[in-house]
DNA sequence: CGCCGAGTTGAACTGAATCAAGAAACGTGG
DNA sequence: CCACGTTTCTTGATTCAGTTCAACTCGGCG
């Protein structure tokens, strides 16, 4: 259950096993079912998750009715609405499970606690966000730079196992191009690589 | 020279004056000229510089020359290329001065030494880290999901001060559209709002 | 068996890019 | 302080990547 968060944090801190234990008390454990919110946009999330098993998405919808896929979560990664957590004001984003999953949660009220308690932990969260904030300003730099085709062949390179577990049009509104686009694009790049 | 700093800090942690002053001993100061690099494409990245004066912008650029403004960067402002000042890796972006300018720089070494000597700030990083994700997603959907006639008023609405600080094909960059669409889309808009 | 969501394919359309040319603003050195 | 080159901005004509709309196929599931 727990194994793959304390890799995530072992790998990137110094930490005792007394500590890692610690850290275990302040998390809850839930299971999703394929389709089950995590979060609704408009509710205060709560938490902040780690997904032990399974796939979550986190996305908006415009006024059009149009999914925009913010980001794709699966095994030891983490996932939530960090400005809903941060300043308990509503969520803008949704966050639902694409397969049965299982996670590991943290409310705002406990974490402060942890990271009172085992100030280690604020080194593993500062590493674990810049290292976030360099993906997603990578995934930035391509969304201005690139044409759909070099998008997909990115996505493609970068997250393999991603493309084979999620349905095509949420991959296609991930890269923020319409599911005809991404048909097209696949036919065309059949056969290449 | 260093209030911009402490406000930034005491802003999100609690922290003595003491403290306060150990901090700003891991800093040098720098000033930049207009035009000239912080940190140009293929160095090392050694700095994360924090802005007291003046405006900044880091970028990519393209095959074809294009340039794509990552962020820019005025008073109260950090920025780096984040993967080569962690990794130590070859900077793919470039940094540098679009007013005469003043910075606070930290190397990679002295950074850890402060976070060593000082813990709290492993906290005020993780807290601007957070924030900057936020920020960074928020700019992400909306270059998934905004026309560019309403990424430009977003932009004007979020920061009116960087519009009037520098020259309009860098906003144009900054947004992802040609400076010859933003011409028309200002010519367009005159008189609204 | 029939329905429904997912994916494919085609044709028409469009927002923004590209290409090209001029006008204005800027700053640098004489 | 003016002249000249450079950079920035504007405007028009054309093109194109990707969207939109609509019809059709396929596979799974009640």
């Amino acid at each position: 259950m727990f194994e793959l968060l304390f890799k995530s944090i072992t790998d990137k801190i110094e930490i005792s096993l007394i500590e890692l234990d610690s850290v275990q008390s302040f998390f809850t454990t839930k299971k999703l079912r394929r389709k089950q919110y995590l979060l609704q946009e408009g509710d205060v999330c709560k938490y902040i998750a780690f997904v032990t098993k399974g796939v979550l998405k986190s996305y908006t919808i415009d006024e059009k009715g149009a999914e925009h896929i913010i980001q794709f979560a699966t095994e030891g990664w983490w996932v939530s609405d960090n400005y809903s957590f941060l300043t308990g004001l509503a969520a803008s984003y949704t966050i639902d499970a694409m397969e049965d999953s299982e996670l590991l949660l943290i409310t705002h009220a406990a974490m402060e606690e942890m990271l009172f308690a085992i100030p280690k932990m604020e080194k593993y969260f500062r590493i674990l966000f810049q290292n976030n904030i360099i993906a997603i300003q990578n995934r930035l730099v391509c969304s201005l730079t690139q044409t759909a085709e070099e998008k997909y062949k990115k996505m493609n390179d970068d997250y393999p196992n991603i493309i084979q577990r999620v349905p095509q049009h949420t991959i296609a509104s991930f890269l923020g191009i319409t599911p005809e686009t991404l048909s097209r694009i696949r036919k065309q790049r059949a056969g290449k690589d």
